[in-house]
DNA sequence: AATCTCACG
DNA sequence: ACGTACGTGAGATTA
């Protein structure tokens, strides 16, 4: 028996077309050719080849009047015309499926369906063969047969029916599903059907009486309302019926083995993904042997085989998790002449061999730092991280490489843990990927200098990269005892509340379930304020806060803080102490889209600051012995950085006289002097502050003051007239961003802003506050970045022991030794605030203590 | 695996 | 007419 899968392609198109188009981003290649049907469809198209292994496959189409049709045109008028957008995907589609080997077929005057009902009635009257029908088009359920399977498509899934599923699910023979399209109607394709009459109903007659037919000749047996429709409709039902009835004898001038499925023509297929960008599809086709295989490499038994004297690159592999906790699997190396892999056995009495001079590319450099410390190897001669090059020229970066390598055509299998590999082929892996680096290493480099990204490159993340590296090793002292005590303290309370909070309910339940907690408050206790997301009740802080005069509320208030500081900053955080004592967090170097690092496992950037009582955890962040935990925290550099970018006159002469900026900005708002300026003009002056770093909008700045968005409007209004500059720049950056779909920041590191393409406005206007936050946060990220850079290398050249532990944004903390701290204060002063000369000066605060909470 | 909530700058 | 402030990470629950 011999299979062939028929598919509706214009079924395919369409889904996977409105399946993107809703969220307005419609996915376009850089030169503006929409490629969002496209997309999906390559990828339904390589899942049913992947699901099916098909002999034989035909793609149908649509093309020109349908005869199905001509008579009831009034009804196809209504249909809705193809976006312009959809259309022209349609040759292109077209075009991937002959470089796929996938025979389509288009019949003027015919629909995609009445050619696959054509060929399905091909196979009925042909022993050979049999039929696998792909849609999510209910319709080509009526052409199920013996001989005909169809793999109908849910959103996710897909259900398979053959004669016997459907019976089971309708009750009713296959070929009788038009006559339940004739009675219920279709309103998306205009089918009328008879008006009071749906899926229920027509079901439930179809399964007594089969056909139309049979329906009125029994119509006197049927009783009521039902009996009356059916006989004022009947015309319309039978011609329905013709609408929706597949004609299965188009005049097609193909054979079977025309049919056949023949397989990629890679170069093709290459050529198209490469042209409409799908770099992420270019993983599956088959790219000839160059690329995903190499066997000149050697699996090093000795080590005095390995010959380096040229520009070599490294992979490490390592187990899976922590990098601090990781250990060494083997090392990769290549380079133009040599290539080798090491494992950890050969290398554990070699380790010297690391120390080359020619060893100078790697992708996750800091990874390879810290796990290669301990064995005092430092790698001074790599100057080149595949990642953080990758990172910069916004390639779709991760932890592994394999992600990079995939969207850049290299074919590298992912790791999977089902499959096990023998050594060779593991091996062999590792060298692909130190191939990688060494051959994508030139590209990026070359990428970098064309975006102008070079210096930042060399003089800011490469040196940064082994700043970090040092902080994560170094880690951060932690006592325990602190952080115990303050958890029994929260436990005790939190038993009270719980109870507290039970009996002002009249029952016990989870209240760390916002399913459970929104059920209580607004069905239960009816409170006002009731908002519904998907799973239930909103019930965030600031409902909550809304309702606060309730007793329970305010008790779920302090529950809620509590558990979080309990869990994520109690347990949390103990659970990372290391027999050291201390915490080891991993700065994350290429994840965020600004610039800005983060800090993972544990993140050390959000630990509690804002509330007294939480802020108390940082008690027990403690420095060695005979020494101090210092912070030295810029005040308002992104403001700072504002001024700068924007170059507004009254902003830079603010920060030129030393004036608290918000009470500045209050005085010219609200026209008064200064000794005029209420708190709580002073609250609203520095909301508005804020808002400006965030791309302002009414919305968020009435919710953020708790004003109507129509008060918040007159206030950016009143902001904008006092500082025009403000809203120039605004209007310039945006217009440039949205030209060129990037923004930059002061050391020219550059972020793509698809959004800003949108048709949406909702994500259109997302893109517009991404483009002027970026530059601000961004730029403010740069100027930490070099200050760390920078510090780091003052204390190397003075040999200062002190140490630099964390960076939170705009803070840098420090362990500094007693006898070190007026000369660290001095040095960290001086390079935070001369790194890099804006149009207004930059400041910094330095504190002292015995703990992180009382260095602040 | 996705969602909600909340901690930070 | 629409849903909304920018950038993160983690824990708990629900699906």
């Amino acid at each position: 028996m011999k299979k062939i899968i028929l598919v509706d392609g214009n079924n395919l198109l369409f889904r996977s077309y409105y399946a993107t188009a809703y969220t307005g981003n419609i996915m376009r290649n850089s030169e503006g050719f929409p490629t969002n049907g496209l997309y999906g469809f390559v990828n339904m198209i390589n899942k049913i080849i992947h699901e099916e292994k098909p002999q034989y496959m035909m793609v149908a189409f649509d093309i020109g009047k349908t005869f199905r049709h001509e008579k009831y045109d009034k009804y196809k008028d209504g249909r809705r015309e193809v976006p312009e957008d959809l259309k022209i995907q349609f040759p292109v589609a077209k075009k991937i499926l002959t470089a796929m080997g996938i025979k389509y077929l288009e019949c003027s005057g015919y629909e995609a369906d009445d050619i696959i009902g054509t060929i399905s009635l091909w196979c009925e009257n042909d022993p050979d063969y049999e039929a696998l029908i792909v849609s999510s088009d209910k319709d080509l359920l009526q052409l199920i047969s013996e001989e005909t399977t169809v793999k109908l498509l849910k959103s996710k899934e897909y259900i398979m029916m053959d004669k016997s599923t459907f019976k089971e699910t309708y009750g009713f023979e296959p070929q009788n599903m038009i006559d339940l399209k004739a009675l219920m109607g279709d309103a998306s394709d205009n089918i009328p059907g008879i008006k009071g009459i749906g899926e229920k109903g027509a079901i439930k007659l179809l399964r007594e009486y089969n056909c139309l037919e049979e329906i009125y000749k029994n119509i006197e047996n049927i009783k009521g309302a039902i009996k009356t429709k059916l006989l004022e409709g009947k015309e319309v039902a039978f011609y329905s019926r013709e609408l929706v009835t597949i004609y299965r004898n188009v005049p097609l001038n193909v054979t079977f083995d025309e049919m056949l499925y023949k397989g990629e023509n890679s170069d093709e297929l290459i050529d198209i993904f490469n042209d409409l960008q799908f770099y992420s599809l270019l993983k599956n086709v088959h790219i000839d042997s160059q690329n995903n295989d190499i066997s000149d490499f050697k699996i090093v038994t000795n080590i005095n085989e390995v010959i380096i004297n040229e520009d070599t690159a490294i992979y490490l592999d390592t187990t899976e998790g922590n990098y601090h906790q990781a250990s060494i699997i083997g090392i990769a190396l290549y380079n133009s002449r040599n290539s080798y892999y090491v494992t950890f056995d050969i290398l554990k009495d070699n380790f010297y061999i690391l120390n080359n001079i020619h060893i100078k590319y790697t992708y996750d450099l800091k990874k390879l730092l810290v796990t290669m410390y301990k064995y005092n190897i430092t790698f001074e001669n790599i100057s080149f991280d595949v990642m953080i090059s990758g990172y910069l020229l916004n390639y779709n970066v991760k932890d592994d490489i394999c992600y990079l390598a995939k969207d850049l055509n290299y074919d590298i299998p992912f790791y999977d843990k089902k499959v096990t590999l023998d050594d060779y082929e593991k091996a062999k892996r590792n060298v692909l990927k130190a191939r990688f680096i060494y051959e994508i290493k030139t590209r990026f480099d070359k990428e970098m200098e064309d975006e102008g990204e070079s210096i930042l490159f060399k003089t800011i993340e490469m040196p940064l990269t082994r700043v970090l590296a040092k902080m994560e090793i170094e880690g951060i002292l932690v006592d325990i005892k602190i952080l115990k005590e303050m958890g029994e303290e929260i436990k005790t309370k939190l038993e009270v509340i719980t109870e507290n909070i039970y009996n002002y309910a009249g029952c016990q339940f989870n209240i760390n379930s916002p399913k459970q907690l929104g059920e209580i408050l607004f069905d239960k206790l009816k409170l006002p304020w009731a908002k519904k997301n998907k799973i239930g009740y909103v019930t965030d802080i600031d409902i909550l806060k809304k309702l606060a005069n309730y007793p329970i509320v305010s008790k779920i208030l302090e529950y809620r803080s509590l558990s979080k500081l309990y869990s994520t900053y109690i347990e949390g955080i103990i659970n990372c102490v290391g027999d050291d004592n201390k915490i080891h967090t991993i700065f994350t170097q290429t994840l965020t889209r600004t610039g800005r690092l983060s800090s993972i496992e544990p993140n050390l950037q959000n630990i509690p600051m804002k509330s007294e009582y939480g802020r108390l955890i940082r008690k027990a962040f403690i420095p060695e012995e005979n020494a101090m935990i210092m912070s030295s925290d810029y005040s308002q550099i992104e403001l700072r950085v504002f001024a700068h970018l924007s170059k507004v006159k009254d902003l830079i002469a603010a920060f030129n006289n030393n004036d608290d900026i918000h009470t500045k900005t209050a005085m010219d708002v609200f026209k008064v002097q200064k000794e005029e300026v209420t708190k709580n003009m002073r609250r609203q002056a520095k909301a508005v502050n804020f808002g400006i770093l965030y791309g302002i909008s009414s919305f968020g700045l009435a919710e953020d003051l708790g004003i109507s968005v129509k008060e918040a409007k007159e206030f950016i209004n009143k902001y904008f007239e006092t500082y025009p500059g403000v809203k120039d720049y605004m209007n310039k950056e945006i217009e440039e961003a949205t030209k060129t779909g990037t923004v930059k920041t002061i050391m020219n590191r550059k972020r793509i802003i698809e959004e800003l393409k949108s048709s949406n406005h909702n994500i259109k206007s997302m893109g517009q506050r991404m483009a002027l936050n970026t530059p601000i946060q961004g730029s403010a990220a740069d100027i930490l970045k070099k200050a760390m850079v920078e510090i780091d290398e003052a204390f190397r050249k003075k040999k200062i022991k002190s140490k630099m532990l964390l960076q939170v944004h705009d803070e840098l903390i420090f362990n500094v030794y007693n006898d070190e701290i007026d000369e660290v204060k001095d040095i960290v002063y001086n390079i935070m605030t001369n790194v890099y000369q804006l149009l207004v000066p930059l400041d910094v605060d330095i504190e002292l203590g015995n703990n992180w909470y009382e260095a602040k």
